[in-house]
RNA sequence: GGGAGUUUAGCUCAGCUGGUUCAGAGCAUCUGCCUUACACGCAGAGGGUCGGGGGUUCGAAUCCCUCAACUCCCACCA
């Protein structure tokens, strides 16, 4: 028999997973015979390409998926795709930019034409490349967060969440971009690291039925305009005798009260603080405690309104004014000081433009009430996070939850069902017809054509937050109970047989946006939590520790990796150095140890297969004790494999089978039982040693599927059925020797006493 | 500024409720070997006052205090 000393993956890969797929072996429907396993895919961003924080996390799942399967399990493993809406909108607005297209000379139809498009070329390519790592997901169950079933499962989510009273329409700030016209999030918002240099004024104002004035420092003397009132610290004797008293605006000299509030720090500028609510988020929060007014004296494109009250300003830019201003207020002598200091500025990602805090009516969800029996389940353990570390970041992110702002002013997603009468009355439906309908009750003459839906669409995560539950179909109207704002369980199977799902694998940095959410969102519509485990994974890392990114151009490609050192040696690699929770460093050189591996099972392969069976041999003593030894040995490794998995240690686990295989059965045992060069095996050591080598496949193959494949039906004949992907697990059996196994006993020093002899001989 | 976490061999990490598998593993390193399964390999070897300091204890990598360094999350200062 002539095979090559060097495994190649390339040349069976392709063939296995197409052959799993042909035999519907990655299929799952509920089956009562079987106890289910499910695990929901993290979807991907239809926008992205596979990177290597993707190869560990499906590899994970993957590893996961296939232990259940053999386990006998009713293993499902649910994939899919997300609309990711800023990302993707981001990308077809500068695909089109390059085609000369403008986003603003689109309408809404015409834009989301080109972004179904978009999507429909490139939003499947990384659910293909995770077929090449080996993926084993139910391809049937493929879903997107903007198939047409779960986009109405969305919005008919936020109807219900309305009418539950959980949602509702709030002033908030947002960042926003005066150049592109548009709000930010604040992920889109970039500070430079060591911020930049800026100008603190000194500027007084009059204290009124006084010749006395008042100091306060600002760095944005345009907004003065804005001014509702002047803050101090309660505690600050210098301004006690202040409080309650009126102050005059420069120039425009509008009374404005002073107040007290804890937020203002004593040792900044000169401890007072001017309070525009319009144009600071901290200055509204304030305006809110003490009912101030809010004047807003911009407009949207970053030029002075009339609501200024100095003509001479309007139409005029934000930072021209500021330099007017501080030269009327020089003028004036009302400009006491003006220092260099550095702050942070934060810029618009897009456009470099300073963003500008802008107060707009947002959607919110009320998280308070509705997250109550997210925070207990994980507190209670109900819902387990491993490594457990992560428990006290979910606690105080619960104690400390904000309301939710699902609106973005954005055209790519789920669009937001309210809709407007001309006079601003709004109705939350789920069709535009019932919108109508509602309000005609109020306003009887409205004309259908009169109303106008909000053109904002909702969050990322106001989407991926049903997952577990919506790809099971569980909103639509068969299941959906709209009186009571739950889903029957009882009547949809797969929900009753899969839900709670097993466990969630996923980044530690979408904790809150996604794992929290979904929690939430299982005890609301679910009475029941969307999975018991929670394995949190770390961020790889280049070898210095550096995040991966395209622009440091630091990450490899997984693709070529892949055709390199083949699918198994990638797993393998990615799981050899991370721990739960731990930031893996990625290094080429635990993908080669993958490799290594790979070869040195293939090469035993080999040996085994090229020996010569005599059954009329008889087995020789040593053989026998060699035998004995390593079943004591497998026995006392699968438990502790067993072990490791139970606590997801899937580093160790990998380790465990690894030693296993590398050093007890090709390094101790082969060496062993090797008969002499050229002379035959008998038949019971021979049986033995296949029959050790198909336990092995089979623990290793959660890891390592498509070598285990091949050896599987390499080592012996079989059907075409007779799958390792759908062999049984193996399990511990109770006969471990102990006095076998350890070092100093006599049975041990036995055995390498025979393998010392076997090496000098060699 | 608020919170959490990490610090054990050159690197990545195990070490659960303090005491004979407590100083471990893999990789890397060094020394021999191209021995008919495998040089993507074999056989062997070296390497750490467990971040610093203090304390509790008969006894601490393991518990307490303190200092230092690094990481992450959240909020962001007129």
């Amino acid at each position: 028999m002539s095979l090559s000393t060097k495994y190649s993956p390339s040349e069976v890969e392709g063939k296995w997973y197409k052959h799993w797929m042909d035999k519907g072996f990655f299929h799952s429907e509920p089956n009562p015979a079987k106890e289910p396993y499910c695990i929901v895919i993290p979807p991907p961003n239809v926008t992205g390409v596979l990177h290597m924080g993707h190869m560990l996390n499906n590899t994970i799942q993957d590893v996961l998926i296939r232990k259940a399967r053999m386990e006998g399990k009713e293993a499902c493993w649910v994939p899919g795709t997300d609309h990711a809406s800023i990302a993707t909108e981001a990308r077809v607005v500068a695909m089109l930019r390059e085609k000369g297209i403008k986003k603003s000379s689109l309408s809404r139809d015409e834009f989301l034409k080109y972004a179904w498009e978009w999507k429909e070329k490139y939003g499947g390519i990384i659910l293909e490349q995770l077929k090449k790592l080996g993926a084993s997901c139910d391809w049937e169950r493929t879903s997107f967060t903007m198939d047409p079933h779960y986009y109405s499962s969305v919005i008919r989510v936020f109807v219900d969440l309305y009418n539950k009273g959980y949602i509702y329409r709030g002033l908030r700030m947002i960042n926003w971009d005066c150049e592109a016209n548009t709000a930010l999030s604040n992920e889109e918002v970039l500070y430079k690291e060591d911020g930049e240099r800026s100008v603190l004024y000194s500027v007084r104002y009059k204290i009124k039925d006084s010749k006395d004035y008042v100091i306060i420092a600002t760095q944005r003397p345009e907004t003065i305009m804005g001014d509702v009132a002047i803050a101090v610290n309660p505690s600050d004797e210098r301004y006690k005798k202040l409080i309650g008293k009126k102050v005059l605006v420069p120039f425009i000299n509008r009374e404005i009260p002073v107040i007290a509030d804890d937020y203002v720090d004593k040792t900044f500028g000169t401890g007072c603080l001017k309070v525009t609510p319009a144009h600071d988020v901290n200055d509204y929060e304030i305006g809110l405690r003490h009912n101030l007014q809010v004047i807003d004296t911009l407009n949207d494109d970053g030029t002075l309104n009339e609501k200024c009250e100095i003509p001479k300003f309007y139409g005029k830019d934000r930072f021209v004014v500021r330099k007017e201003m501080v030269k009327d207020l020089r003028e004036a002598g009302d400009l006491m000081k003006e220092e260099e200091f550095i702050t942070r500025i934060g810029r618009s990602e897009r456009t470099n433009t300073v963003v500008e805090p802008k107060l707009s009516l947002q959607w919110f969800v009320k998280m308070k009430e509705i997250s109550r029996k997210a925070y207990q389940s994980v507190e209670e353990d109900e819902i387990k996070l491993h490594p457990a570390k992560f428990k006290n970041t979910y606690r105080h992110w619960m104690e400390n939850v904000r309301d939710w702002c699902i609106s973005r002013q954005l055209w790519w997603g789920h669009r937001i069902p309210a809709y407007y009468a001309p006079d601003g009355t709004f109705a939350v439906a789920e069709t535009e017809a019932e919108a109508h309908k509602i309000l005609k009750s109020q306003i009887p003459n409205l004309k259908s054509e009169d109303i106008t839906q909000d053109p904002d669409v909702l969050d990322t995560w106001a989407s991926s937050w049903l997952w577990p539950i919506e790809v099971f179909n569980g909103f639509s109207d068969e299941y959906f109970d709209d009186v009571k704002g739950k889903i029957n369980v009882a009547k949809n199977k797969e929900l009753a047989y899969y839900y709670p799902t097993n466990v969630l694998v996923t980044a530690p940095e979408i904790l809150f946006f996604w794992v929290a959410r979904m929690i939430i969102a299982g005890y609301e519509y679910m009475d029941q939590k969307p999975f018991g485990d929670v394995y949190l994974t770390g961020i790889v890392r280049d070898k210095q520790g550096r995040k991966m990114s395209k622009s440091l151009g630091n990450s490899p490609d997984p693709l070529d990796l892949i055709t390199n050192f083949g699918a198994d040696a990638v797993r393998t690699g990615m799981l050899f150095s991370s721990p739960a929770g731990n930031d893996l460093l990625y290094d080429e050189k635990l993908v080669e140890q993958g490799r290594n591996f790979a070869n040195k099972i293939w090469n035993a392969f080999r040996l085994v297969k090229g020996w010569e069976v005599d059954s009329s041999l008889s087995q020789p003593e040593e053989n026998k004790t060699a035998i004995t030894w390593l079943e004591s040995k497998i026995n006392q490794s699968l438990a502790e494999l067993e072990d490791h998995f139970g606590k997801y240690r899937m580093s160790d686990a990998l380790m465990s089978i690894y030693k296993l295989i590398w050093d007890d059965y090709c390094s101790w045992y082969l060496e062993m039982i090797k008969p002499e060069f050229g002379k035959p095996i008998d038949k019971v050591t021979y049986d033995k040693t296949v029959s050790f080598f198909e336990t092995l496949l089979k623990a290793l193959h959660p890891f390592m599927p498509f070598i285990t494949e091949e050896l599987w039906h390499g080592i012996k004949d079989r059907q075409e059925n007779d799958c390792i992907i759908v062999g049984s697990w193996p399990k511990a059996g109770s006969s471990i020797n102990n006095s076998i196994l350890e070092e100093g006993s006599i049975a041990f020093d036995l055995i390498a006493q025979i393998r010392n002899a076997r090496n000098a001989k060699g």
